[in-house]
RNA sequence: GGUGGAGUGGCCGAGAGGCGAGGCAACGGCCUGCAAAGCCGUCUACACGGGUUCAAAUCCCGUCUCCACCUCCA
């Protein structure tokens, strides 16, 4: 394979070449789990996801490890105001992120450590890095360690930054530090704070700062040098800038490729930032289709800001539903069409460049269309050929309706399969009074089956080979004039 | 102050010297009892001002606007 991908350390598109043949390991930055996932979080995940499907898809045997960070400054502020424990309150909300990956048909990660497991490998390392000279214990008995900025000459290498024009942290209390830029490795306990959120350590009681968990967890489980490294581009810095710094400090190669996810934004506002979130993904699945919501997700290229609107994933839900129109349709007059082993050239051409999505919808759509037009032709064996290519591209998207999770999911929502075999029947029903009606040229009648059908939310189509029936989109009322 | 990104048709959204990405919406046609879906067609866009070139959305210079990061953010 040629993947070539765009390395935002070297800020270059490079070709990939890992450092086991055949093995991938990837390292994303899961969540600190304060508070429930919204959907800026969730394309993060979503953009890894089709990266690790598209490795798996060309044979690549991929390990994910995707951290959660339970422990942390905001989890005990928030859940001090919420008045329960804090270790309750991360769990909660790593739940909530679990079923969020869930929903929009995420694979599960080959691991997810969790920062507080790992309290004995954090302080390995920032021994190792007290003993090389690249951090020191406040000399101010706070407790807190930090890494020493100056002492490590390529400071700033991720970024493209130099300490020297950085501004010092605005919040920085610089009490224990020998330079206001150097950052926490570890922070001593405090007065007031849990004690259930401290841990021993040759330094005092303490717990994690924010970055030592993920240098920690990565080398763990993917070894000193790994391939990829991701998440959100705010992380770039400071949080990874300062992981690969800890860790190459501490004589690891650590990571070869820097991947980085651009922003979903809300009336030009970063999502943890606008007030009366309603962008939580458990909201948005309300309003469209999990499947509709990750197309909207995927479909931009992963480097490029999404500025949200409701117009636009109303579009991007009508543009899914027109690739799933077809693949329904299709499947319905063909059988047992499975995924092709390989996609169009330049299907793979696309995704080889640094996962060009909208590159490779656009092969998607072509191959759709001359689908739809072999499906009104009648062309069987093309047509088989067609939905097999078409459900493989929709596979490394995690799109295919017709695979997991997403199959069988909607037909009649829900409600369950009693239920559902109930509607069936019925609509079964109606739509035989209206065929009977049709053949009796009694338009009128028919139509206002029709529209009965439609007032309870179910659309019929008459085709050549009969009359479909599926639940009506469930978007809703356009009177906001948006 | 430092670092980085963006401005593309009614809308979303790719591309990065020459062959109209793709989708949504709209309009016309075919199909249909009428629809829906589908297919065919129409809408020829690249913030602004210069420049380079046979040729610029793409390269160069300048300007404007917007955004992100600078040690709590995915």
């Amino acid at each position: 394979m040629s993947l070539r991908l765009y390395d935002s350390a070297s800020s270059e598109i490079r070709d990939f070449v890992p450092v086991v043949p055949g093995k991938v390991g990837i390292y994303h930055c899961g969540l600190t789990v304060q508070g429930p996932p919204h959907i800026g979080h969730i394309r993060k995940e979503v953009v890894f996801d089709v990266l690790r499907r598209w490795f798996e898809h060309n044979g690549s045997e991929v390990t994910i490890v995707a951290n959660v960070t339970d422990i942390e400054d905001k989890i005990l502020v928030k859940s001090a105001e919420a008045g329960r424990p804090w270790w309750a309150w991360a769990y909660e909300n790593e739940r909530a992120l679990d079923a969020a990956y869930e929903v929009l048909g995420c694979l599960p990660a080959t691991y997810q450590p969790r920062a507080t497991g790992h309290i004995p490998e954090m302080v390995e390392l920032m021994q190792v890095l007290i003993d090389r000279g690249h951090a020191y214990a406040a000399h101010d008995e706070s407790g807190d360690v930090y890494f020493d900025v100056r002492s490590w000459p390529s400071y700033g290498e991720l970024s493209g930054q130099k300490v020297d024009e950085m501004e010092p942290a605005a919040d920085a209390d610089p009490r224990g530090k020998r330079d206001p830029r150097d950052f926490a490795l570890w922070k001593g306990h405090k007065p007031g704070e849990p004690e259930t959120a401290s841990w021993p350590t040759p330094f005092g009681r303490g717990r994690p700062g924010w970055h030592l968990e993920c240098s920690a967890m990565a080398v763990k489980y993917l070894g000193t040098e790994f391939d990829i490294h991701g998440g959100g581009i705010d992380l770039r810095f400071p949080h990874h800038e300062n992981e690969l710094a800890q860790s190459r400090a501490a004589g690891q190669p650590f990571a070869r490729f820097w991947m980085h996810n651009a922003w979903v934004t809300t009336s030009g506002e970063k999502m943890s930032k606008s007030l009366g979130n309603s962008m939580l993904v458990a909201d948005v699945v309300q309003r469209v289709r999990p499947i509709e919501l990750r197309y909207y997700l995927v479909a931009p290229h992963y480097r490029s800001h999404i500025e949200f609107s409701e117009g636009a994933l109303e579009e991007a839900a009508a543009a899914f539903r027109r690739i799933e129109g077809y693949v329904v349709r299709a499947s319905g007059v063909t059988t047992n069409v499975a995924p092709a082993p390989d996609v169009p050239a330049a299907f793979r051409a696309a995704m080889d460049d640094d996962v060009s999505v909208p590159q490779a919808l656009a092969v998607l759509f072509d191959t759709v269309r001359e689908g739809n037009t072999l499906l009104a032709a009648g062309e069987r064996v093309e047509l088989r050929a067609n939905l097999a290519s078409v459900r493989a591209m929709l596979g490394v998207l995690g799109l295919d309706p017709l695979s997991e999770p997403w199959v069988g999911l909607d037909t009649v929502g829900a409600s369950g399969d009693r239920l559902r075999g109930v509607v069936e029947a019925l609509v079964q029903a109606v739509i035989e009074q209206r065929q009977q009606a049709r053949e009796n040229k009694d338009f009128a009648t028919a139509d206002l089956l029709r529209d009965r059908l439609k007032a309870a939310g179910i659309v019929v189509e008459d085709n050549p080979d009969g009359t479909r029936w599926e639940l009506a989109d469930t978007a809703p009322d356009r009177t906001d004039g948006r």
